[in-house]
DNA sequence: ACCTGAACACCGTTCAAGT
DNA sequence: ACCTGAACACCGTTCAAGT
């Protein structure tokens, strides 16, 4: 009841909210009768400015996208550092909200914003003096890594941990125990800047692109 | 009715059978329900072999790694060809099974057998002269690649188009219309195997490993 | 040991109805 | 135009009961 300050819905807040309650509870957790009591609304009021579910969650990736901060090309912006800011901020979004990369995985790019933002981080690679497919492979093979990384951060190679009940012979080779001792501790972002310099190193030699 | 085969169920038989589902109708319809039905049984029954739904899903990525095929090092086996060869293959098993980047990004190794493969293949990195944390980023840099490229082909990148409705000046830029034609046409494994050589690439660069 | 049926607290979505 | 309530066909999971 009361002055609930509800400042009219649409679309953008329903993905805002959503987004909330994912990073809260997980993607697995959000239903659209849930984000309705958090908006103060029934669930069937959603409807109005989402299709269904699925256009829901394509409006979260909207909104992910919107947070990712790539610099457009233009003088004075050399392509190289452009293409790092660029990849470290997706990076750091895909950490910051931990269903995105199941997002970003699962969900092509839909929206004129969001093609958008990709298409000003891939003429960072174009204005590198790659042409054509070349840029567009190297942009590819940079956000492969991106991904991939904060998948596995995420993912694949997170908590590894041999369970007390296996204890075959195999599994106490010291070297196993090395290898689960390094998926724990790994120095989480210099793991990723490591990665960024080969990523970018392969490019420079693969297609004999200047040196900044 | 009638001598229906039901081979008695065990962990692996429900992997295997919801695995099938999940490849023909997604993860998203994947049911407790369903896939009892589909065994010829009630739902109710499944708990006898399997914790519950996340158990089970933890079930169908064993049964997702168990179809990686890894050359174990040894005498005979040079490392690089070792390494394709295991990524290749992780590549083929993310193509196959399209729910397969989504499972392997949200959900860590749990079994002897998975945490063993992925061992098996780390130790092809190590066989490369690289040792200790420069063989685990080696690895590392390397199922990124992997996992990321698909997910590239499978989301975010796949099927860039841009809406008639939009018709923004800048979203006519020939230039974008190029940067989505190739989104369109790439030429998929070709593509794979560029990306492959890249991470070859580097890692034999950043860590002075010897060419073969 | 293995399976079942009924039950509980949830889902997404439609539709006719309210303001 | 925006919101609601009831309804439908689903969910995962527990539990007591069957064989």
């Amino acid at each position: 009841m009361s002055t609930e300050e509800r400042p009219t819905l649409d679309r953008d807040r329903l993905a805002e909210t959503a987004l909330k309650l994912i990073d809260r509870d997980g993607l697995a957790a959000l239903s659209m009768r849930k984000l309705g009591a958090e908006l103060g609304v029934e669930a069937m009021s959603l409807y109005h400015y989402v299709k269904n579910k699925d256009d829901l969650l394509d409006s979260v990736l909207d909104c992910l996208y919107s947070e990712v901060d790539v610099l457009p090309q233009g003088p004075g912006v050399a392509w190289e550092p452009a293409i790092r800011h660029g990849l470290r901020s997706l990076h750091e979004v895909l950490l910051r909200h931990p269903a995105a990369v199941e997002l970003f995985s699962s969900r092509p790019a839909r929206s004129q914003a969001s093609i958008g933002k990709l298409f000003v981080s891939y003429q960072s690679f174009a204005a590198g003096g790659l042409e054509g497919l070349e840029a567009f492979q190297a942009f590819r093979f940079a956000v492969a890594y991106v991904l991939g990384h904060s998948a596995t951060e995420l993912g694949v190679l997170a908590q590894l941990k041999v369970d007390p009940s296996w204890s075959s012979s195999s599994m106490t080779d010291p070297a196993l125990q090395q290898f689960l001792e390094q998926s724990a501790k790994v120095p989480g972002s210099e793991m990723f800047e490591n990665g960024l310099d080969l990523v970018m190193s392969a490019l420079r030699s693969a297609y004999n692109v200047p040196q900044s």
